[in-house]
RNA sequence: UGGCCCGUCGUCUAAUGGCAGGACACCGGUCUUUGGAACCGGCGGUGGUGGUUCGAAUCCACCCGGGCCAACCA
């Protein structure tokens, strides 16, 4: 049997992953009465990136397939770290992806709940609170190899541990003065199972609560419980809480919560060649100022990603190729760069940008006259209509890698003598090449053939090469951003990350030149620059007389191809011929 | 080192004891007013060893390799 199970052999629909086959299997069996509630928690100390996006459309994605729903939980339980402005950034970045949840919970939402749980916890004998200091509790804990050992306050009077449970709530105590902990055993192969911590002393300022509460419920504590309170079915969370799952199942049953429970089910997080997706790393690109900010076009931010011209559907489509297994994995580069291609391919104009100018002059052009010519927004093959007038003068300007004094085999663009086809324009003929005195070319003097207006010749005649071009006179200055990978290497989150920082990941071309037709397009509007890449005008720094464009993605490029592999062959000859040399050298002493 | 999770083309991912398939990448070709796109073709994989079975990627055992866990983070 094929994968078409369900769809998604094509990768664009999401297929029948074990997340999903869970979920089918529950829903036939009548398990949760038909119903599928998902959440998706993020916790409010940073900006979401490609990773979560991969949660997200898993999370939202499960539920709208089988008609359920999907809350939105900020996770907020550590008010150190945690701040409103982060909040109101993800929620944005959640839509903007295409996804609406059903409710706006907060594990903050909860608290008085939790605290009730915790009481209903000593009261049984489930939880105790513990006088260690964080230290001495480390110590105890045992390692991974040897056993932990008992805290000598674990058997102390259940009346002991409400009373000061209760106080400190009141606020009797200082930080890490006492904890609450689940009692356990300190002796399971299980680490997080060694009697986990469940609440502790923290005063500080919390972003939705303010100064209401000075203890605070850990992530086990608060996670289980939220997912139960709200009614979640299927709990989706990364490969990295697999171990949590026997606290996040105990504490479900000590609380005696309704059944059915919710189950936790763990998948492999993304990660990415040549990036990084941890928030203390990203945190830190930022705060040391090796990027721009959390948007900044290189970062695999949502807010980068969104500012450097990648759209939501290329994004979701992206996560559908990636697929959901538990295996752990490090996905492509190139599969990120397709799916924004494919996106972005079939749904942007094009249009005309030089980014490093030459002059040409078309002797036989008359100067002072332009030639305004009708050229379409889109290629034949993509079926979007319309046109934009592009003016031909005497002056040009077009790329100065189009053009090589001494060009390669195959290199079809223009070179002394030859002739090539100005895009949606007319055949030129390269007739003199004009030098400064360092021996750099300037400017290049050509002859144009009227009879080729609009790019085909009336005699049939043919050329290998199209170029871009835009009028000098016409054209608009402008700055173009190449965004590269941030990071050199494929892994960098083995070895220090900041070492392996790609010094290249932004070259500005800040004498650009584009054509007038998108003058007044607003900023944020996606174009593909013919033979160039796909760019948006950016939204923070673009002014009407200062465009600034991004490129989201080059284009795929087979000349650097034929090129590197044409630098490779003549590299082995350059060593054979080396080799013969010495070998010679050899028989002759 | 104890426990748990995971090993399928270069990469990601299907297979639910019955023909190892798809996508990306790569290579070749067709077409082309983008060296783009599209289309056609090709390359290429079950970590190892035993066992169960008519039949094993799938079940079992052992080995090898990778990951997670010893925060009062999530």
């Amino acid at each position: 049997m094929s994968g078409d199970k369900g769809g998604g052999s094509d990768g664009r629909t999401p297929g029948r992953d074990f997340v999903r086959e869970i979920v089918a299997a529950d829903l036939a069996s009548g398990k949760h009465g038909g119903r599928v509630a998902t959440r998706f928690p993020p916790e409010p100390n940073g900006l979401l990136h490609i990773g979560h996006a991969k949660a997200i459309c898993l999370d939202f994605g499960v539920a709208a397939e089988n008609g359920g729903t999907c809350n939105l939980r900020f996770d907020d339980t550590n008010p150190e770290t945690e701040e409103a402005g982060y909040v109101e950034a993800i929620k944005r970045d959640i839509r903007w992806l295409g996804f609406e949840w059903s409710e706006l919970r907060h594990a903050s939402d909860y608290f008085e709940q939790l605290y009730d749980y915790g009481v209903h916890l000593i009261e049984k004998g489930s939880a105790y609170v513990d006088s260690l200091s964080e230290e001495e509790i480390r110590a105890h804990r045992g390692t991974v190899t040897e056993p932990g050992r008992p805290s000598p306050w674990r058997d102390r009077p259940l009346e002991e541990s409400l009373d000061f449970f209760r106080r400190m709530r009141a606020g009797e105590f200082e930080d890490g003065a006492h904890v609450l902990r689940a009692r356990i055993d300190m002796a399971s192969p299980n680490m997080i199972m060694r009697d986990p911590v469940l609440f502790r002393i923290r005063r500080a300022h919390h972003y939705r609560t303010g100064s209401e509460w000075c203890i605070y419920p850990m992530y086990d504590f608060a996670h289980c419980l939220s997912d139960s309170i709200e009614g979640i079915t299927h709990s989706l969370c990364t490969l990295e809480f697999v171990n949590n799952r026997a606290i996040y199942d105990w504490l479900l049953e000590e609380v005696e919560a309704p059944e059915p429970v919710p189950r936790q089910y763990e998948f492999a997080r993304l990660n990415l060649e040549y990036t990084i997706v941890s928030k203390r790393k990203l945190l830190r690109l930022v705060q040391d100022g090796h990027v721009s900010g959390w948007d900044d076009p290189r970062m695999p931010t949502l807010s980068g990603l969104r500012r450097r011209g990648v759209t939501p559907a290329a994004i979701r489509n992206f996560c559908g190729l990636v697929g959901v297994a538990k295996a752990d994995n490090r996905v492509d580069a190139a599969k990120l760069e397709y799916a924004i291609r494919d996106d972005l391919n079939m749904r942007v104009p094009r249009v005309m940008c030089v980014q490093r100018p030459l002059r040409v002059v078309i002797t036989n052009f008359p100067e002072g006259e332009t030639d305004w010519l009708d050229a379409p927004l889109y290629p034949h093959d993509v079926p979007l209509e319309g046109t934009r007038p592009v003016p031909f003068t005497r002056e040009l300007y077009i790329e100065r890698h189009d053009f090589m004094e001494d060009p390669p085999r195959r290199f079809f663009r223009l070179a002394p003598g030859r002739e090539v086809r100005l895009r949606y324009g007319y055949f030129i003929r390269c007739e003199e090449v004009v030098k400064d005195e360092a021996g750099e070319v300037v400017e290049l003097r050509c002859t144009y053939d009227p009879a080729t207006r609009g790019g085909s010749a009336p005699d049939g005649r043919k050329v290998r090469g199209t170029i871009h071009w835009v009028s000098a006179e016409h054209a608009r200055p402008c700055e173009v951003r190449l965004y590269d990978r941030l990071f050199r290497t494929r892994d960098p989150d083995r070895g220090d990350f900041l070492a392996q920082l790609n010094p290249d990941s932004l070259v500005v071309h800040a004498d650009a030149r584009v054509e007038p037709s998108i003058a007044d397009d607003p900023p944020g509007t996606r174009y593909q620059f013919e033979r160039v890449g796909y760019f948006i005008s950016d939204e923070e720094d673009s002014r009407p007389d200062r465009l600034v464009f991004n490129r989201t993605v080059g284009l795929r490029d087979s000349w650097v191809k034929i090129r590197k592999q044409q630098m490779a062959q003549e590299a082995r000859k350059a060593k054979g011929r080396g080799r013969k040399k010495r070998k010679r050298g050899k028989k002759r002493g």
